[in-house]
DNA sequence: ACTTCATATGCGGCAATACATATATTCGAT
DNA sequence: ATCGAATATATGTATTGCCGCATATGAAGT
């Protein structure tokens, strides 16, 4: 169910659920993040964060890769300028909303490395 | 219930709906509109209309003023900057999304005048 | 092959939401 | 006062969405 057309109310479906909303903005600011980071940034349950996560890459608003053992998800490359503009406003007066999740991100211990293979 | 805080998940909560959805961003691009032009433009009953206008209302997101015998609808005075900010890029980006009802509000015939008593 | 770690998914239950229809309310005009 | 137009709400029902739990998949190492 790739979404190429990715109307206003899919985007906005996409972040009516607070852990969505959570997780999305988190990969936003951080560029990729692999699910057991996402599970303790945002301390929930790793099934619940990869059930959102398919819903957001279902959608057409995340993208996946597989390395080794880990599955990183980022923003879409394909992602209209508008949705990109919309989640850096979003996140720019959002800082303290977020900001539990980002600390807990910071302090997790035993984060993946990731091989920097991007170009 | 109204909303002072205004997060992030609530206003996308209002915008998943595709009738909420439509509903504001045309009010976002006409300054004002009543139940009856935006029953006429998005062509749905009118309870329907009244019900989501409810609760974007009860959201903190819109406002509502009485003239006569009809009930306007704004964007909230005291909403955030980043809503604004938002909405103004979906809006710029999607306007063939809303141009079918842009345009039947347009046409339509018999639209109430407001008597402008905007400072 | 077996184990371990990371991730994904099927299922049942529950709560939230949306809808259509019918009925109220409110205002302006007669 | 009464009528009609505009708007709101109430009710019953169907749908959707989220969750927890258990289990399945898949990759890497022993």
């Amino acid at each position: 169910m790739m979404a190429e057309h990715l109307t206003p109310t899919t985007v906005f479906k996409c972040l009516a659920d607070e852990t969505r909303a959570r997780m999305t903005l988190l990969i936003a600011r951080e560029g990729e993040l692999c699910v057991c980071e996402l599970t303790a940034a945002l301390e929930e349950s790793q099934p619940k964060i990869s059930r959102h996560l398919a819903l957001l890459r279902s959608s057409g608003l995340l993208e996946d890769r597989r390395q080794g053992q880990w599955v990183y998800y980022r923003l879409h490359p394909h992602l209209p300028d508008w949705v990109h503009e919309m989640l850096a406003t979003v996140l720019a007066a959002n800082r303290n909303w977020l900001r539990p999740d980002s600390e807990r991100l910071e302090g997790m211990r035993k984060r993946p490395e990731r091989t920097t293979i991007c170009a």
